[in-house]
RNA sequence: GCCGGGGUGGCGGAAUGGUAGACGCGGUGGUCUCAAACACCACUUGGGUUAAACCAGUGCGGGUUCGAGUCCCGCCCCCGGCACCA
């Protein structure tokens, strides 16, 4: 055997002998727990795997080959996300078929992955192109139409002229498609979506008990965009100037002192009445009357309830009464959505979307040039695209549409304006707009000259950063910000304060406001507390060929029909031309033999042409993987609640929150359905870190301009060559086939060996940090490869194949229980870190281990001593079985070496003693007043004072403490001594 | 702007509130060699010293503590995500 790292001489033979002996087939002994680790389905790309994927793959893959060697049953299987866009267009450029093509791609995904060693089972492996996949998301597809999640309407979807399909607003960066670069338009098609909104709660609670990293589940909560808040309607009134002048020129509008009064009587009379009307049905009808009469009070005032008091009587007689209120008939309203109900005093102006229904309504109403200036500005917001209109840092626009509306909590009108930074597709698409406590409708007030009312006491904290003496008392600050709060700029939007200029809220907390003003809305029935969500239905329509086929028939009549299960799965008919149309349609409506059909009832109809987007394929698959060839069902109930939830899933962060919370949706839906037993699929996620190679770019020629966020222009390696120094720049960016800046594991492999690779990415830096590819570091991995094979040719001689049995007996030296302390530290600190995703530290603690025995000499004195020879021989056991999984075929040979049967993988992982690891003596840290001063080593067991008197006692210490007195000893056991004095 | 993650030697990075810099790369010196490469051994935070002692030190400024890279408060910078979401 080699005393050195030879990987050509013995790699590709481990990994055929692992291949005979179906080595990773996944197994399934009773009374063994399991474990699931999987790393995300990839795309087979016709470039290749580059080292990059591999940064994902090795570390899972360590993972999986300990639990089997800890004995568990693992499953750690692979497959192929074979449909969509990356394959339908590749498939074009190279004038072929996807089918074929994905699967040589596939094939060759599958090579590379052996190449370096990874323990798939390939017996589970499949595509989701595959028609046994593909028949059973469909079958998916129709339980959620079953249950009413997936649905289709005309929507405005993206249109990439380029690619000629319909994006994913996540599909789309800055206005642009991702894949194509090219400028999205709006189309309007009818389009399949999934109702992904009505498990927006769900999908937002479940979060909290996963182990994910803390910011996948931020982005995840982000995204679905939870606010509570109240929506509330508006009436709108046509009214002159003159007459909004005098309603706020005058005084306030308020409640007469007789409706006041009577309104307190009420209350007095709804609280003395104690209302059980469950069991009292006077009383009801009492509260039912009092109710009514406080509501005509209230609208005969022509203004709301504002006592506070009066609120709760409203609300309690409503609800204890289980009374409804009939509002007054209102002509024209609209419905706002806050979530700062405690600033509605500060309303001075709404704003409506520019596409909000209402404003064709206003339009009739108001007078010819406000309607020519409602049209301008909506015809323009038309033409804006998205990216224009969401461009940061543009000026606010608007037109006042001559219309006002009423606020319901003083009665006073205030301007309605359309202005496109109200979005029509969030809340109602309609704002009350409060310009002194929301940046917003602060920059758009101050631009229009709308009134600025401030309704929340500043705090002193912010004033003062508006007073450059700042020696100005509160008061004098406060009076300055009253009045002119337009120079307040940016506004004071906390709502750690209380209310001020809010009638009888005046002095309340916000949280009391918000509360008290929910509740008073809700009596008035003029509006609801209500939850909104960012989160938006799952459009899944592509108007594309390479895609599962969506399981619907359109009768005659215009009915959606299912296709019954027997008939699944619908194939993709095997065409000649599968371009896209171009006109929005599918390839698949231009052949007439698949959209030609008959109905479940036997009429003529046409089958559904979209396909289901990639996602919705990649939804499930950890579920089939867990019975991967049933032809009679998606699984097999006791297969998939065995192995689920994923204990483990590994893949890159980009997949933030698509993948991951559709994949969450469905879960939970097939959890609805009782198909499944788990609410959540992956109980664990780890987001591997970036593989950046040095690329050159060069500086730009005169007449060449740099688009945005470039550094340069990209050149091939070749080029650089021929561009001087100082036009070249070299930066690092992530691999990929456009940059031609790969690094792919094949050449590794060729000139390094598999498992200098897989050391080197496991050692390089901490998992989830993105990493420098350098050649450099594969050659120190392989030099420590090297040196294990140099401490295991030269200890063998020594090795005695029943130590385990003998060592128990034997009278142990200084030496040898001190390799022995280094092997079961070194077990206990890799078993540790190779659970918590410490792969760099536990390629480090192998490598001090190794320099530890080296140091001992071990060798050396193993031949003169039985007991170290048997210290030894654990040694060598223990470090070939720790190495196994990161370097599976080195261990294996080995393994071989010192006339071992079978596998690494099918040994025992080592298990640590903790007797065995702790010291006889330690080294104990010396501090004076906290600072480090001597150091003094002692017997472990020690006792505190001895240690003390140690402490003290040293040469340097003792003179250090010479003329102090001592204050304070604190001892830390076998750490350090820290000696207080003065 | 908001959310999340970071900031430690020349570099990648280690450090349950307890000897900062484990492990590796690079560098310096040495052994081997005719020589080089490989390999091996030693040293390698900065200042200081013949050597030590000693001083400084984990982005910046405060604080808590016998003791802070680690905890708290206030900033700065970098990376990622979201971005007029009412």
């Amino acid at each position: 055997m080699a005393d050195r790292y030879d990987p050509s001489s013995f790699e590709s033979k481990w990994q055929e002998r692992w291949k005979d002996a179906d080595l990773f087939v996944t197994r399934e002994v009773p009374g063994r727990p399991k474990f699931y680790g999987m790393d995300f389905f990839p795309y087979p790309s016709g470039a290749g795997l580059s080292v990059g994927h591999c940064r994902n793959y090795v570390p899972t893959d360590v993972l999986c080959r300990m639990k089997v060697m800890q004995g568990y049953n693992v499953l750690h299987p692979m497959g192929f996300d074979a449909f969509g866009l990356p394959a339908e267009n590749e498939a074009i450029k190279q004038k072929s078929h996807p089918a074929p093509m994905i699967e040589k791609y596939a094939a060759n995904y599958r090579r590379q992955m052996d190449l370096v060693g990874i323990s798939y089972d390939w017996s589970r492996s499949f595509a989701s192109s595959d028609p046994d996949y593909y028949k059973w998301t469909q079958w998916i597809f129709e339980i959620l139409h079953k249950r009413g999640l997936a649905y289709r309407r005309l929507a405005a979807v993206n249109w990439d002229p380029v690619d000629k399909t319909v994006l994913a607003d996540e599909e789309i960066i800055g206005g642009r498609a991702e894949r194509s670069n090219a400028i999205v338009e709006k189309k309007w098609i009818p389009q399949w979506f999934f109702k992904i909104t009505e498990y927006a709660e769900r999908l937002l609670n479940d979060l909290d008990e996963l182990d994910w990293p803390e910011g996948i589940k931020a982005q995840q909560r982000n995204w679905i965009g939870k606010s509570e808040g109240v929506q509330f309607r508006m009436q709108v009134a046509f009214i002159s100037d003159e007459e909004f002048k005098k309603a706020w020129g005058g005084q306030a509008v308020s409640t007469t002192p007789e409706t006041r009064d009577e309104l307190k009587e009420l209350v007095a009379e709804i609280e003395a009445s104690g209302f059980k009307p469950e069991v009292d049905s006077l009383t009801a009808a009492k509260a039912a009357n009092l109710v009514a009469n406080a509501e005509k009070a209230a609208f005969d005032a022509n203004r709301p309830i504002e006592s506070e008091s009066v609120t709760h009587a409203f609300e309690s007689a409503s609800v204890k009464a289980g009374l409804e209120f009939v509002p007054k008939e209102r002509s024209l309203s609209f419905e706002v959505f806050t979530t700062r109900i405690d600033t509605v005093f500060g309303m001075t102006f709404c704003v409506l979307a520019p596409e909000h229904e209402i404003v064709d309504k206003i339009r009739g109403s108001v007078s010819p040039e406000f309607k020519a200036k409602i049209d301008e500005y909506r015809e323009q917001a038309k033409l804006l695209s998205d990216t224009a209109r969401t461009a940061t840092d543009r000026e606010k626009t608007g037109v006042f549409t001559g219309a006002y509306a009423v606020n319901p909590a003083n009665g006073k009108p205030v301007p309605i304006w359309i202005a496109d930074y109200v979005l029509a597709g969030y809340g109602t698409g309609a704002i009350m707009a409060v310009p002194g406590h929301d940046q917003r409708d602060f920059d758009f007030a101050v631009k229009f000259g709308i009134n600025v009312i401030p309704v929340i006491k500043p705090t002193q904290e912010y004033l003062s950063a508006f007073f450059e003496d700042g020696g100005k008392g509160y008061d004098e600050m406060l009076a300055a910000y009253q009045s002119d709060v337009t120079r307040f700029n940016p506004v004071f939007e906390s709502k750690d304060s209380t209310l001020i200029n809010s009638g009888e809220y005046t002095g309340m907390s916000v949280q009391e406001a918000q509360a008290s003003l929910g509740r008073w809305v809700e009596a008035l029935d003029i509006g609801t507390r209500k939850t909104q969500f960012k989160l938006r239905d799952w459009l899944i329509s592509r108007q594309r060929y390479w895609g599962c086929p969506i399981p619907v028939i359109h009768t005659k009549d215009g009915e959606e029909q299912l296709v019954p299960e027997d008939c699944l799965p619908v194939l993709l008919p095997d065409v000649d031309n599968y371009e896209p149309s171009g006109d929005g349609s599918s390839p698949l409506a231009h052949i007439p033999d698949f959209v030609n059909t008959t109905d479940l009832d036997g009429r003529l109809g046409q089958r559904e042409t979209d396909t289901m987007g990639g996602f919705a394929c990649s939804s499930w698959y950890f579920l089939r993987f867990c019975d991967p060839h049933n032809d009679s069902k998606a699984w097999n109930l006791d297969q998939a609640n065995y192995w689920m939830p994923v204990d483990c899933y590994v893949g890159g962060a980009e997949h933030a929150v698509m993948h991951l919370l559709y994949a969450r949706f469905w879960t939970k839906v097939l959890f609805d359905e009782g198909l499944i037993k788990v609410k959540e699929p992956f109980a664990r996620l780890e987001n591997q870190g970036q593989v950046l190679a040095h690329t050159p770019y060069r500086k730009p020629r005169a007449d060449e301009r740099l688009d945005v966020g470039e550094d340069g222009i990209l050149v091939s390696f070749k080029e650089a060559e021929s561009i001087p120094e100082e036009d070249l720049i070299w930066r690092w960016a992530r691999m990929s086939k456009s940059k031609g800046n790969v690094v792919t594991p094949d050449e590794m492999v060729r000139e390094y060996g598999a498992d200098a690779l897989r050391i080197y990415l496991l050692f390089v830096a901490p998992f989830n940090a993105d990493i420098e590819w350098k050649n450099e570091g594969v050659e120190a991995a392989a030099r420590f490869l090297s040196r294990v094979f140099r401490f295991v040719e030269e200890a063998k001689p020594h090795f005695v194949e029943n130590w385990a049995d003998l060592i128990a007996f034997e009278e142990l030296d200084e030496t040898a229980q001190g390799i022995r302390r280094a092997t079961h530290k070194t077990i206990r600190d890799v078993t540790k870190d190779i659970d918590a995703f410490g792969f760099n530290t536990y390629i480090s603690w192998l490598m001090k281990y190794l320099n530890a025995l080296n140091d001992a000499k071990c060798v050396a004195k193993a031949a003169e001593n039985r007991g170290v020879a048997l210290a030894v021989s654990e040694a060598i056991e223990t470090i070939i079985l720790l190495l196994s999984p990161a370097a599976p075929h080195s261990a294996d040979e080995l393994w071989d070496n010192i006339g071992k049967e079978m596998f690494t993988y099918q040994a025992e992982w080592p298990k640590f003693d903790e007797a065995l690891t702790v010291e006889s003596e330690s080294t104990i840290a010396i501090q004076v007043n906290g600072k480090l001063r001597d150091t003094v080593t002692v017997p472990a067991d020690i006792s505190e004072e001895a240690l003390t008197e140690a402490a003290k006692s040293t040469p340097k210490i003792s003179a250090l403490l010479n003329g102090l007195t001592v204050r304070k000893v604190i001892v830390v056991p076998s750490k350090l001594v820290n000696i207080v004095a003065n």
